[in-house]
DNA sequence: CGTTTCGTTGAAGAGTGTCAAGGCCAGTGG
DNA sequence: CCACTGGCCTTGACACTCTTCAACGAAACG
């Protein structure tokens, strides 16, 4: 656990919730998180929807597999991931989220969440309780549509994911991971070239469906060759040609 | 192409819809397509949204990857596979499809579908265009909250096949694969321990991530172990908790 | 500064993939 | 009716990727 943070006091789950203001409309990520060309009055009632944020420390989780589902969950701040359990305890992880991302709609459909989503650091999250959601969604039609859009892009990333999984090798698996986040925090104006790992060798590889020892040895054959430099969880993309490369059949070619 | 269907006239895309009066209330498949407790003039709201009926071929598609995205469509009748393609040519079964089952929410993220969806069998499907699903949506509470349930159970269900994918051995995806393709025959009227498969050994083993030989081989290893019985495509499940067992860490108990 | 967690690397082995040959079955045409 | 064709399935032998096991090094934490 990081030393010095100024939150010392909140850290008992029930009063982990912030009841400061949230304001939508100053907020940086809302081109990430928001549709284009919403009226003042309707971000006048999502703001009275998305009332209160939420704070988790890194290690603790948001809503476990089990849990009743009640609201959904826009990412404000940090890093988090999603992981399933199967009923022998193999855990795979089901995908990373970051600034701007939403959260939670796998409880939708039992009313109890079916994965558990962990706080890779420090986070905060917009609380969207679903109800309403609901209700305001109905009165905002834009809204209703970007809602049913995230999901269905939700649906989309993991088609992506299943591919991956089922017909890629472990470089590629790693290649499109890595050219994947680059392109995330490019769209959050941070670096596409460089950028920190916030997730362990273990948790890609339950990820990518490789050992940690696997994602290891990839990422230092990729170094060797000059596709990236990595230190630890530290990573700069040197060549993302050569990744793009790796992705799209190198294996095609030189088998 | 079967011979001898009655339908021979119909052929051409365009004139492969049935315009013959729809009618969910007496359709066999209402209780796996839609909510319970549906009051008579909300269905007859329903019955004008799922105006047309459309016929599709063994070997044809129903929708492709780039075509624009307007409709839903509940499988009345038949058997469907998706898949998608990465850019290098490398094909992914995302899913199979049977009756009362909803396919193309992939394309509401962009208005355009990203995934090709086939019929493995002479196929009919509901068609229910989108835009009016939305506005009925809006009418009819319990048939909107229906519709989110259905898009986050493809999210858990998208969530499994990763944890399959991710984590499982040949012999566990494919004893997976066989109780789930059983629990569904069964929900839908059929025998739970005999069917026949509608889809090839590259079609299962682009789902489960493995090659057909592989599928083949573990199908052959299962009918040894008297798990199963195998001819071609028709299957007869012999010994289901032998299956299970594989499914619950049959190799965290050997290994 | 010791402890723990995380990451790297090597060697050996298991599990799938690849390649190749042959069998089964349905549909086709003689 | 039969032989032929092509698609699908099965099986074997071998190659290869990834995992497993193990040891060690590096960083994070109290």
């Amino acid at each position: 656990m990081k030393a010095g943070s100024d939150e010392g006091s909140m850290n008992a789950p029930n009063f982990s919730f912030s009841h400061l203001k949230v304001a939508c409309s100053n907020c940086n990520l809302r081109e990430l998180c928001l549709p284009l060309g919403l009226s003042l009055p309707d971000i006048e009632k999502l703001e009275e929807l998305v009332a209160t944020r939420r704070r988790i420390k890194r290690g603790e989780s948001l809503f476990r597999a089990g849990d009743r589902f009640e609201s959904l969950y826009a990412v404000r701040l940090g890093f988090l991931k999603s992981t399933v359990m199967s009923s022998d305890g193999r855990e795979q992880v089901t995908g990373f989220y970051m600034g701007g991302e939403l959260l939670g709609m796998d409880g939708i459909s039992n009313e109890t969440h079916s994965c558990d989503t962990v706080a890779l650091e420090d986070t905060e999250v917009c609380v969207i309780p679903y109800e309403r959601l609901e209700d305001v969604a109905n009165a905002v039609p834009v809204l209703r549509n970007h809602f049913h859009k995230v999901m269905s892009r939700e649906i989309v990333r993991e088609h992506g994911v299943m591919l991956l999984l089922g017909s890629m090798h472990a470089e590629e698996r790693l290649a499109a991971f890595l050219l994947n986040l680059s392109q995330r925090f490019e769209a959050r104006g941070y670096s596409r070239t460089e950028f920190v790992l916030r997730m362990t060798r273990a948790e890609i590889g339950s990820f990518l469906g490789l050992k940690l020892e696997t994602v290891s040895r990839v990422l230092s054959r990729f170094a060797g060759e000059n596709l990236i430099e990595v230190n630890q969880k530290h990573v700069r993309i040197t060549n993302p040609d050569g990744l793009r490369h790796i992705v799209s059949g190198q294996s095609a070619a030189s088998c």
